[in-house]
DNA sequence: CACTGTATGCGAACGGTGTTCGCAAAGCAA
DNA sequence: TTGCTTTGCGAACACCGTTCGCATACAGTG
């Protein structure tokens, strides 16, 4: 039953969505102000409210939308287009798909390279994720951020899921000894829970660590903390490093 | 000659610095305030514009001590005390010191065992360092903060580099492949600045890479990434994560 | 229709921020 | 003393996020 009022009352929370990841883009998070989405949504400053608790409100939306948004360029890349979540304004995913019969190393490498390029082309939404946390927020428990975080986990995982089932998902030993010290019960029982078969803690630890891994470039070459070392372009080593993790993962 | 008006000057710009830090550690770098550190020292906010060009001049300071402070702590535990600098008012780096005679292998468990308790132990710092850049900073060319940033490369690659000539370091083939593509040249001259040697261009990426896979995990874990993962401690995933990587890097 | 309750929008205000400017005082050289 | 530089600050400006109270518009009910 969606009244003409709801109806108009969704558009505005889009439009203002929209306004408040336009000015994400341009100034930052930091610099992301109330007053001026109210000024591009031709409001007041306190009409906002009777919509979003506040700017810490609004810059929880823009986060879950960067979750969803980084984790619908991911299954673009695995060709899983069905995965991606329908979307108001955005640009669709547009990016390299993988073919469909592609090994898991492929698949695995397709989704690197999007979580990167991703990054890269959004780097003021990478630093709301996964920077400084804002001020004043915390991921509430069971809200809208945790469980976009696991769509996100659920591609970032999907192709090593796949190997850990196919037997061809390397996992050192080092990771093994661990497991019966209840190093990775919880994080089993969770990435069990996306992959729908239990991995177990070993081959666990190895994804996340494999995820830590990329993540790491990621960040740092986001944040320009290559720069001193590749002064003009750090894709080259971004790359080999990228194809250096694969071979640790799948030989 | 130093005179008496400098010694004031600098003692008062060395007060600025210790309520900025102050500052940060509680609230944050985005709610660091001027203002707020003008009555700290009382002085006007107007008038510490006489030894700070702004507020952003403050912040960079800080990242600048923060460098130093992170690369301290690694030296400290390389049992290099030596190369820690002279300090004001902060404490002496006082974690574990590996052996003098220790292998290179454990000398970079020690190194990287240091660059995650510091940064969990100062978590805003890390954040200044590492997360979104400040807004309207942008690292100058030569400026302090480089040299900062080499002293710390410095510390994290000492280990790497004593196993690169002792001829253990293991460097997968991926990476050598892409020396003749010129990935890795510009890298391996800093490298070789800061080593005294040259390392070559796949040793190099071998270095950073391993940086960098490190400083993903750390990451992570700071910006409470892996609390829906680890909801009580992070502590057996990393300390297996970082024994992993040395797997990797020393065999 | 009138009535009522709720949702919506906004102007005004409060306390906070970074930054600039001009003026006054202090220190120092000649 | 006269000058010049450094230092400090009060006032002001333009923002910011947030709150409050008051209008207005709309929905449903009698």
């Amino acid at each position: 039953m969606p009244t003409r009022a709801e109806e108009q009352r969704r558009t505005l929370v889009r439009d203002v969505k929209d306004a408040a990841r336009s000015q994400l883009r341009d100034v930052g998070a930091e610099s992301l102000s109330l007053r001026g989405i109210a000024r591009d949504v031709g409001m007041s400053p306190a009409g906002l409210y009777r919509y979003f608790d506040g700017r810490d409100a609004i810059l929880t939306a823009l986060i879950e939308e960067g979750y969803d948004d980084l984790a619908d360029h991911c299954f673009h890349a695995l060709g899983q287009d069905d995965l991606v979540l329908a979307r108001h304004g955005r640009p669709r995913p547009d990016g390299p798909v993988v073919d469909p019969d592609a090994s898991f190393r492929d698949q695995q490498r397709a989704v690197a390279l999007a979580y990167r390029r991703w990054s890269l082309a959004h780097p003021n939404e990478f630093g709301l994720l996964y920077g400084n946390p804002v001020r004043g927020y915390a991921a509430p428990a069971g809200g809208v951020t945790v469980t976009a975080n696991r769509r996100l986990a659920q591609a970032m995982l999907t192709a090593m899921i796949g190997a850990f089932g196919a037997g061809t998902l390397r996992v050192p030993d080092r990771y093994t000894a661990l497991v019966s010290d209840d190093g990775g019960r919880v994080l089993a029982e969770d990435i069990a829970s996306i992959a729908g078969v239990d991995v177990g803690a070993a081959a666990a630890l190895r994804m996340i660590g494999a995820w830590a891994r990329l993540h790491g470039l990621v960040s740092l070459e986001v944040f320009n903390q290559l720069h001193w070392l590749y002064p003009d372009d750090a894709r080259p080593f971004a790359e080999v490093e990228i194809e250096a993790q694969l071979d640790d993962v799948f030989g």
